[in-house]
RNA sequence: GCCCUAGUGGCGGAAUUGGUAGACGCGCUCGACUCAAAAUCGAGUGCCGAAAGGCGUGGGGGUUCGAUUCCCUCCUGGGGUACCA
């Protein structure tokens, strides 16, 4: 009898469900092992073909894992949030729940016909309050905690409150004077907490920030980088701008450095460990102040409207600078204005003096403040002492500062100067001199007071440090060895100091280049290399050199990477040297590559030329020295760069978790544990709101809550959701937390995760971060969720064109066009397309004209075209359609085509493509041929197979073994079900070999079979068979080689047919070994055999060496490595009597002719061979 | 451009550590069964050649007794990423 697979596979899923075969509960006593599959979307179109294939091998892994004995949790759910059913609520007004939970069903419906083992007791979904309750309070968490660096992991936000009360935040290290001032212990206690949760918001995990962002106006959302593609959404493809918005993120750059050396302990790929760190992007380097070359570094910013055409570097603008002093009082205000934006940036020197003498430690108080229109470095009111630290810088400003002494002596100030150096090498002088000074100054407080009013000083001190990033522009570069041959610089377009650098006589070409640089799509800045940039006027000063170099803008340096802006080297970097070759920029080589002839621009080798003291070095000991030094000089200091940006955690949109956040007086408080969920509201409309909120705001009896405050309107990301789900599996219906220790303890992390390359960088990165975090915080066991992965190849659709003649029609045909539309479509082989490609394009009139000198083949073709033309010529109202002989080719369905031929039947079915009076126009084989092509499998390409049709056609048994049977797992490859029937005939012979009979007469339903199995020993040749499946089996499935599992099985049952092997002693464990990969059929055979429990609950059958010793071994004998005779020989042969064999062997003489060979190699049971 | 990955018969692919290249399946050819078809079973099937033999794993070169496998170089397809300093 044959395999009834639909009786069989209905018969079974409803005894395993009612049985709970699938169910696990934690077992102490066995190994437990993790199996995942990645979290489905479930998209309203279901599943294809290409989705089950990981699912399958994941089965097929976690049965063959149960058989061995493990606890296998393997378990399923679905990531629910997500944009398609919002945008199909926009569309429709459907709630997404509603759409949701569609097509959860749909999915659901498609996966039970496969067969898999999932316990769906554990299932989990995304959108369910029991769910996002847990990833609410997992953000809380993460709102609660900040990143400790010293301890190298996150802590709760508490600690650092604490820290705060008792040392202020003076002299901790992870102070960036960039976020916020600088505050002692005092003053945090005296804080508001208004002021206290600003300064927090610094250092939370899940924090705020203003940024900009990807902002669509059309679908009222911000995109994430990866959703933007060439300049537009990529849903919709809608225009996208940047705006800045208040957003949450997650700060995954304090775990950069976790997220990569974590890598190490990881069994990926490499392909897929390579991406994770290119988009972690770590690049080793420097940072280094370049200082400023003109009056514009003591004046901090002055509007460039007070310069005077500073285009001539400024030792050559000679008394230009007198005039740079007029206008004092307005230029008050524009520095106060920079004081308070760029209050940060003291240079090195400054910044260690400034430590000695803060506080009164010499016994006077200094403080930054505003003097006329300089901010000065130091100054004490009392003494009226002015201190200032000059840097290299000073050697070209001499003239300027000697002014801007004079300026302050006239104001009463006493001023002293410092170098860096000075500071840096004998601090302890410049200490006493300092104390020497002021100890000599009469007070003069008043008179040094005189011109400054009381605002000024308000506003400017005491947080006025540093004179501003105008006197010094930071860059960050990875080889700091080539800084002798940096001969300018170049900042971004969108730098904040391009305003303050931009000089008068630059400003209009600086205006124009920026909104040339705005205008510009991404589109076009991807495509075109073009080189383009604009001269701010303004000059910087090498350290190194002490030259001054110009300082330009360009788009081809980012605003977002390093500091945005660069020190560029034309001699050894490809970018920068063609802006050089363009801007007639000097080029100072500066390393000598000639001992590596293929050495390109950029590589790090050579020595150095040109580069004072690291002339002759080599670049890897320059790098290494001029970091030193550069360190010593404090100019700069080594840095660690990350590619990678904090990650954007808000969403302006409705379907997705709800923040528990609630607004007062605009700072954000999280909602008590007890309130979570926070439940999504309901909406009236799910469009977007139209400010930048999301639909949430149209709920304002939701959001504006009783006592004033308001809840946040944003919904978090797809990525909340499925950065801890593999957990939730663990533990799914616990509602007193989101998984119990004990249980986290037992399951640990993912054994073997499955799923698409797609989520390479987003997802696993994202889990990774998150598992990190928990495992700081000490909520998890392990700090890496997924040991070991593994990534599916695409399916790939062949998709499949019908050709037909064009509608081409010559003007002057009188046709009219509504008569045209209804004309008859005339589809042609795609064999007749090909013959005809020489004659495309021509009109009938000339191909009628040249009808006899064509070949044989052509005119074959044409004429069969003519006559279906002439068929509907003969229609009055259709003459002269045709004009131009040139095809169309449209999209059909796959389902339709058989190889490259179309089912004509099949074809009829699609209105779409056919009409009642359409033509064929077949080939010589009688044929309609399409063309094909391998493409992305999608509805659009009408390339789509699902896999219910399969399963309908062959049994969900044959289904699984054909998808692992088309090749590695982790390769693309098209959906050809040209090997199916294969596998279908596997499965039949397979079922006969069991001699199964009905024991019901036919018509009386299903219900037992019987089987003819013989009970006799089984011969050696049978248990080599049975072992050396066994052994190769359980190989290939622990490697995840599945495709040559379903060979070995076919090789098998081959080997096992020839034998007429019936015996119960060789088949019934096969059956066990086949399990994991036909369920279905091995479970109906198993009960046949008379078992009374699953098959899926077996034991493994024990492997047994034994049954595959050999004696002998029939060597193939090579001579010079080509194989020319095949001789058997006893395994235990010793080498000279093997030796004698061979060569006595009649084949072998014939190539030695009797000689000595060379050389005689000998590979025990592989190969002989004789060098003669 | 850079990173990753692959390239083997008509097709999908196998060869796990350098050891008989093309397992297994599809397709194709021939045969058996059949009135016939389907299904099933049997034989054959890398290319050239009548045969001996030669050639053959994208191309070229190298290491080795022996290379699909290791090295160098070039070409092509797929994926990722990108003015990343």
């Amino acid at each position: 009898m044959d395999f009834d697979f639909k009786e069989v596979e209905k018969k079974w899923r409803k005894e395993w469900e009612d049985k709970e075969v699938y169910k696990v509960t934690e077992a102490p006593n066995l190994p437990k092992y993790y199996v995942l599959d990645m979290f489905p979307y479930p998209s309203g179109a279901g599943l294809h073909v290409g989705h089950p294939l990981g699912y399958v091998a994941s089965d097929i892994y976690a049965r063959y894992k149960r058989l061995k004995g493990f606890n296998v949790l393997h378990p399923m759910g679905y990531d629910a949030f997500g944009l398609p059913a919002e945008q199909y609520a926009i569309e429709t007004g459907t709630p997404p729940q509603v759409t949701t939970d569609k097509a959860i069903k749909t999915y659901r419906g498609q996966l039970d016909k496969i067969g898999f083992s999932f316990d769906w007791s554990r299932q989990v979904k995304t959108c369910e309050p029991e769910y996002y309750k847990w990833t609410q309070w997992i953000f809380l968490q993460l709102f609660d905690s900040w990143y400790d660096r010293a301890n190298n992991r996150a802590e709760n936000i508490f600690t650092l409150d604490s820290y705060f009360a008792e040392n202020g935040c003076i002299n901790w290290p992870q102070h960036d004077k960039d976020d916020h001032a600088e505050f002692t212990d005092v003053e945090w206690n005296n804080f508001s907490v208004e002021e206290k949760q600003k300064i927090l918001m610094h250092y939370r995990i899940a924090y705020q920030s203003y940024s900009e962002v990807n902002w669509c106006e059309a679908l009222g959302t911000v995109l994430a980088n990866d959703e933007v593609k060439d300049g537009k959404s990529e849903r919709g493809g809608y225009p996208v701008e940047r705006r800045k918005m208040r957003q949450w993120f997650l700060r995954i750059t304090e775990y950069a450095d976790r997220l990569l050396s974590g890598l190490d302990t990881l069994d990926w790929s490499d392909a897929m460990k390579d991406m994770q760190r290119n988009w972690i992007g770590r690049s080793e380097g420097a940072l280094v102040q370049f200082h400023l070359s003109q009056t514009l570094s003591k004046g901090e910013g002055i509007s460039s409207q007070y310069i005077l055409t500073p285009d001539p570097s400024p030792s050559e603008r000679g008394a230009e600078q007198v005039r740079f002093m007029t206008g004092a009082k307005e230029v008050s205000v524009k520095n106060l204005e920079h004081a308070k934006q760029h209050r940060k940036e003291p240079t090195e020197a400054e910044e260690k003096l400034w430590q000695e003498i803060r506080n009164e430690k010499l016994g006077f108080k200094f403080r930054r403040h505003l003097i006329d229109k300089y901010i000065v470095d130091f100054v004490c009111l009392f003494k009226g002492l002015i201190i200032e630290v000059d840097g290299d810088i000073h050697e070209f400003t001499k003239e300027e500062d000697a002014i801007r002494t004079l300026v302050l002596n006239q104001h009463g100030f006493t001023v002293i100067r410092f170098a860096n150096n000075e500071v840096f090498n004998d601090l302890q002088n410049v200490l006493e001199k300092i104390k020497a000074t002021a100890t000599e100054l009469n007070e003069r407080i008043d008179s040094a007071l005189s011109g400054l009013s009381d605002n000024q000083e308000v506003a400017v001190s005491p947080l006025s440090f540093g004179e501003g990033q105008v006197r010094k522009i930071p860059v960050f570069t990875t080889r700091p060895d080539t800084i002798f041959g940096a001969t300018f610089m170049v900042i971004a377009p969108e730098h904040e100091l391009v305003t303050s650098l931009t000089t008068a006589g630059q400003q209009k070409e600086i205006d124009d280049y920026i909104a040339y640089v705005k205008s510009r799509t991404d589109v076009e800045r991807q495509q075109e290399k073009k080189v383009t940039g604009a001269f701010t006027g303004s000059y910087a000063v090498n350290p190194f050199t002490n030259t001054e170099i110009p300082i330009y803008i360009a788009e081809y340096v980012l605003a977002g990477y390093g500091t945005g802006a660069i020190m560029a080297v034309p001699a050894d970097d490809e970018r920068d040297r063609k802006f050089a070759e363009k801007f007639g920029l000097p080029i100072i080589e500066v390393i000598d590559k000639s001992a590596h002839p293929n050495a390109e621009i950029g590589d790090k080798v050579g020595t150095m030329i040109n580069s004072g003291m690291l002339n002759g070095k080599e670049v890897k000991d320059a790098i290494k020295l001029i970091l030193d030094e550069i360190e010593k000089q404090g100019i700069g200091k080594r840095k660690v760069n990350y590619r990678l940006r904090d990650a954007g955690y808000s969403r302006q949109r409705y379907w997705g978790e709800p923040f528990p956040i609630v607004y007062k007086n605009d700072i954000p408080y999280p909602l008590p544990v007890g309130e979570l969920p926070l439940r999504l509201p309901e909406v009236d409309s799910y469009k977007p709101s139209g400010d930048g909120r999301s639909p949430i705001a149209n709920n304002k009896a939701w959001v504006n809550l009783p006592d004033g405050s308001q809840r946040e309107t944003d919904t978090m990301p797809g990525y909340a959701g499925s950065s801890w789900y593999f957990l939730r599996y663990m533990d799914p219906h616990n509602d007193k937390e989101f998984a119990a220790k004990d249980k986290l303890k037992y399951w640990q992390s993912v054994d073997l995760y499955l799923g698409g390359n797609e989520h390479a960088v987003g997802h696993l990165l994202y889990a990774r971060l998150w598992h990190k975090f928990l495992y700081d915080m000490g909520y998890v066991p392990t700090d890496e969720p997924f040991k070991k992965l593994i990534n599916q190849g695409m399916i790939q659709g062949v998709s499949a064109w019908v050709y037909r003649l064009s509608d081409i029609i010559i003007s002057s045909t009188e046709t009219p066009q509504s008569t045209l539309e209804k004309r008859p479509q005339i589809f042609v082989s795609y064999e007749i397309c090909k013959t005809l490609k020489p004659l495309l394009g021509k009109s009938f009139k000339e191909i009628e004209g040249q009808f006899d000198l064509l070949p044989d083949d052509l005119k074959d073709c044409i004429s069969k075209v003519y006559s279906a033309i002439n068929e509907i010529g003969n229609v009055p109202e259709f003459m002269g359609a045709f004009d131009i002989l040139d095809f169309t080719s449209r999209y059909v369905e796959v389902s339709v085509v058989d190889g490259d031929a179309l089912n004509i039947d099949g074809f009829k079915s699609l209105p779409r493509l056919w009409t009642e009076n359409s033509l064929f126009v077949y080939d010589s084989n009688g044929e309609i041929t399409c063309e094909r092509a391998v493409e992305k499998m999608s509805k659009s390409k009408y390339n789509v197979v699902n896999p219910d049709d399969v399963i309908e056609k062959y049994g969900a048994d044959c289904f699984r073994m054909f998808e692992m049977f088309l090749g590695p797992l982790d390769q693309s490859k098209p959906w050809d079900q040209q090997g199916i029937d294969g596998v279908g005939k596997f499965i039949r012979r397979f079922w006969r070999l069991f001699g199964p009979t009905q024991t019901l007469p036919e018509g009386e339903g299903f219900n037992a079979i019987k089987l003819n199995l013989s009970d006799e020993k089984a011969s050696p040749a049978e248990l080599k068979i049975l072992h050396k499946t066994i052994k190769k089996i359980a190989d290939d499935i622990e490697r995840l080689s599945f495709n040559t599992c379903v060979s070995q099985f076919m090789i098998c049952l081959n080997e096992l047919n020839d034998l007429k092997c019936t015996k119960r002693e060789i088949l019934e464990p096969l059956l066990i070994v086949l399990a994991p990969f036909a369920p279905f059929l091995t479970e109906e055979l198993w009960q046949a055999l008379g078992n009374t429990g699953s098959i899926h609950k077996a034991a493994f059958p024990k492997f047994e060496e034994k049954y595959l010793v050999e004696s002998a071994f029939t060597y193939p004998v090579s001579i010079n490595g080509k194989v020319r005779a095949e001789i058997p020989l006893a395994l235990d042969l010793d080498e000279a009597a093997m030796k004698a064999a061979v060569l006595s062997n009649e084949n072998i003489q014939k190539w030695t002719n009797g000689s000595e060979p060379k050389k005689f190699i000998f590979v025990k049971g592989r190969i002989i061979n004789v060098v003669v």
